[in-house]
DNA sequence: AGCTACTCCTGGTAGC
DNA sequence: TGCTACCAGGAGTAGC
C-alpha cells in the first residue's frame, strides 16, 4: 500500500518531468475518482494551467498550478501514477493530457483513489499532524501522553502524524520494543524517544530502497517495484523467526488491521499478557 | 474521548 | 480442474 516513503519516491521521480508542463485536457474515465469539483467540471477548470511544483504531504501528492490552486491526490490503497504508457492502462481512471505529447495516467484497480482540484491543499487533506520524516523524541512523548490511545492506531491516525500506514506502522514498533496494543500514555519518554528514531529510521530506509513492493499494486512511475519488503522484520512475516530473536512472529487484528509483532521483542502490555491475541494464520 | 462496525472496490487465493 | 466465498486495507462515518 502506498505510504510515505512510497508517495515520496513516486513524487521525486515525476518532479523533473512534469514541473513547468501544461495540463492540456484531462480524461475522467472513472468519475467517483474525482472528489471535488464535479467530474466535468474538474477537466474544464484544469485545462491549460501549467504545473509550477510537485510536492508530498503525509501521503498525499500535490500539484502546484499557476494559478494558485492545487491538484491533490491519494492512492489509497492501489493507486498508481505514471508517465507516457501505464502498463496498468486497462485501470486508468483519469488521464491527463500534457504538453509535448505527454501524458500522466492515474490507474488504480480498486478504485479508492481519490484526486481532487481545490484552492488550497488542506481543503482536500483535511487537518493533519506532522511529517515523521524529522520526528522528535520530546514531541512525541508529550504528544502520546495527551491522548490514551492504544499505540498502533493512533500512529495510523494522519490527524496525529501524517505518513505512516499498516506497514511503517508495524515496522517502526518492532524496531521499538513496542507493543502495538501498548497505551499511548504509558510509553516512557526512552520509549518515545526510541519510537521516534525507529519511526525516521524505517522511513528513510524505506525511501532510499524506493519503497516497498510485496504484491502487485505499488510501482514507481517508472514501473519498477521497491526493494524494502526485503528488509522487513515483521510485516507480511507471521510464522517466520524474529531476525532480532528467533522468536515466531506472530499476526493478530488491531483495529481490522492485520497486525505482525515479535512476542518476544514487543511484550504485550500488563492485563493482555497470556490472553489469546494472535488471530487468522 | 476512544472504540467497533460498516462502507467503498476487485484481483487473488484458500477451500472445497 | 473449476467454482465460490472470502480477504486485504486507508479513510470516512455512524453508533455506542
Amino acid at each position: 500500500m502506498p505510504e510515505l516513503p512510497e508517495v515520496e519516491t513516486i513524487v521525486r521521480q515525476l518532479r523533473p518531468t512534469l514541473t513547468g508542463r501544461t495540463v492540456l485536457r484531462a480524461e475522467v474515465r472513472w468519475a467517483r475518482t474525482i472528489a471535488q469539483p464535479a467530474a466535468r467540471r474538474f477537466g474544464a477548470e484544469l485545462a491549460g494551467r501549467r504545473i509550477t511544483a510537485l510536492r508530498r504531504r503525509g501521503k498525499f501528492w500535490i500539484l502546484d498550478l499557476d494559478d494558485g490552486r492545487a491538484l491533490v491526490g491519494h492512492l489509497r490503497m492501489t493507486g498508481r501514477l505514471h508517465v507516457g504508457r501505464a502498463p496498468d492502462e486497462a485501470f486508468a481512471r483519469v488521464v491527463f493530457h500534457l504538453d509535448g505529447g505527454e501524458r500522466l495516467v492515474f490507474s488504480d484497480v480498486r478504485k479508492f483513489g481519490r484526486l481532487a482540484l481545490v484552492d488550497r491543499p488542506e481543503q482536500a487533506t483535511g487537518a493533519l499532524g506532522p511529517e515523521p520524516l524529522d520526528l522528535r523524541g520530546d514531541w512525541l512523548h508529550a504528544a502520546l501522553h495527551a491522548r490514551r490511545r492504544r499505540l498502533k492506531p493512533l500512529l495510523l491516525d494522519q490527524a496525529f502524524l501524517a505518513g505512516l500506514g499498516n506497514i511503517y506502522v508495524d515496522e517502526s514498533l518492532h524496531r521499538a520494543g513496542l507493543h502495538p496494543l501498548r497505551s499511548s500514555a504509558s510509553v516512557t519518554r526512552s520509549q518515545a524517544n526510541a519510537l521516534a528514531a525507529a519511526i525516521r529510521h524505517t522511513l528513510a530506509h524505506a525511501i532510499a530502497a524506493d519503497g516497498s513492493s510485496f504484491d502487485t499494486f505499488y510501482r514507481t512511475p517508472e514501473g519498477r517495484p521497491g526493494a524494502y519488503q526485503d528488509q522487513f522484520a515483521v510485516y507480511g512475516r507471521d510464522g517466520q523467526p524474529c531476525r532480532a530473536c528467533g522468536a515466531r512472529i506472530r499476526r493478530l487484528v488491531v483495529g481490522q488491521r492485520g497486525t505482525h509483532v515479535c512476542p518476544q521483542c514487543q511484550p504485550a502490555p500488563r492485563g493482555l499478557r497470556g490472553t489469546v491475541l494472535a488471530r487468522g494464520s
